[in-house]
DNA sequence: AATAATATGTGCGTAGCGCACATATTTGGT
DNA sequence: ACCAAATATGTGCGCTACGCACATATTATT
């Protein structure tokens, strides 16, 4: 039956990220979206805390209060943006690192579950999420969202599509 | 790279986890572990307030809180226990009837995600995470832990290992 | 019977978030 | 150039979901 496999991904997608938040919480000290937050200021330059709130999918205040536990962490700064409005938001070095060793405890996480497949079904098993990925019928705001956690390398190589023509800026 | 893959499945999780958090919160109006919650008192007569909290992976009185919600939500009742201590948590009528839209919800989720894929993909991505999730190391706390949120057909068809050796009670 | 273990409930505080409102800057229409 | 709309940020206030420490009731152990 066909809700059986899905049931079935439910079921490891809550397995895996209850290991990815418990990760991360231990990391950074906070959950929430806050250690995704802590990813996407720190994949793009010139993040401001509008484009950060529509990634993480918060509203306004809240994205505003999260930057402000960060600043508070000693983990971001804010900086005045081009736009006089816009406020650029930057990693501290102690924000780079924690960031680092959030993404290595997320892989490390996913890892110890993935290892109990031999090296083909691994293989096969990406094989099949990558294609499950990129045929999603996503927005460019979808693909940022999805990804809020990924690693660096993720988003240089990642298969979810870009809709052209919503371009971003 | 091995990473690469885990990156992936971690991307996955995230996107499967967002859709059926969101769609549980649609439901019965609440996030957190209160649909979970709910599940899991459906499918387990006897349940109690402390087993609960184990599945749940809450504190105490973060469990408590929780049914108290479940209950002014007219969704639970707290009934007698046998062992005078417990108290033997009940789904009301609209309990049931919520808890089985929550179901459908969270299939409906995973279900939009997977209908990209091929009836065969389909089947050999099923085939690996059951493989997957049957290897895994899992104590019979996991092992409901993290079919908190399954549909009742899962759990008469589980993956997941029993370990035996740790008698239910 | 006395003590420990088990199970629940409560006072109090915190983290994370949303709504409504206020303010500053830029953009666009006239 | 001017004024309205759009954009971007910050704040007061409240709520939900949770944990810690403590209190209480019941059962198990010795």
């Amino acid at each position: 039956m066909d809700t059986g496999i899905a049931n079935l991904l439910g079921a490891l997608s809550l397995a895996v990220m209850d290991r990815i938040e418990q990760g991360a919480r231990d990391v950074v000290g906070r959950g929430g979206e806050t250690p995704a937050a802590l990813i996407v200021i720190g994949y793009g330059r010139g993040m401001t805390n509008d484009k950060l709130r529509r990634i993480l999918d918060l509203s306004h205040s809240g994205t505003v209060r999260l930057v402000d536990r960060l600043v508070t962490d000693g983990l971001v700064e804010r900086r005045p943006g081009k736009d006089g409005r816009e406020v650029a938001l930057h990693l501290t070095t102690k924000g780079a690192a924690s960031r680092k060793e959030l993404l290595a405890s997320r892989i490390s996480a996913v890892a110890s579950l993935l290892d109990v497949l031999s090296p083909a079904e691994t293989k096969r098993l990406g094989t099949l999420i990558h294609d499950l990925l990129a045929r999603q019928d996503t927005s460019e705001m979808d693909r940022f969202t999805i990804c809020r956690m990924c690693d660096d390398q993720c988003c240089s190589n990642c298969p979810l599509p870009t809709s052209k023509g919503k371009g971003d800026r």
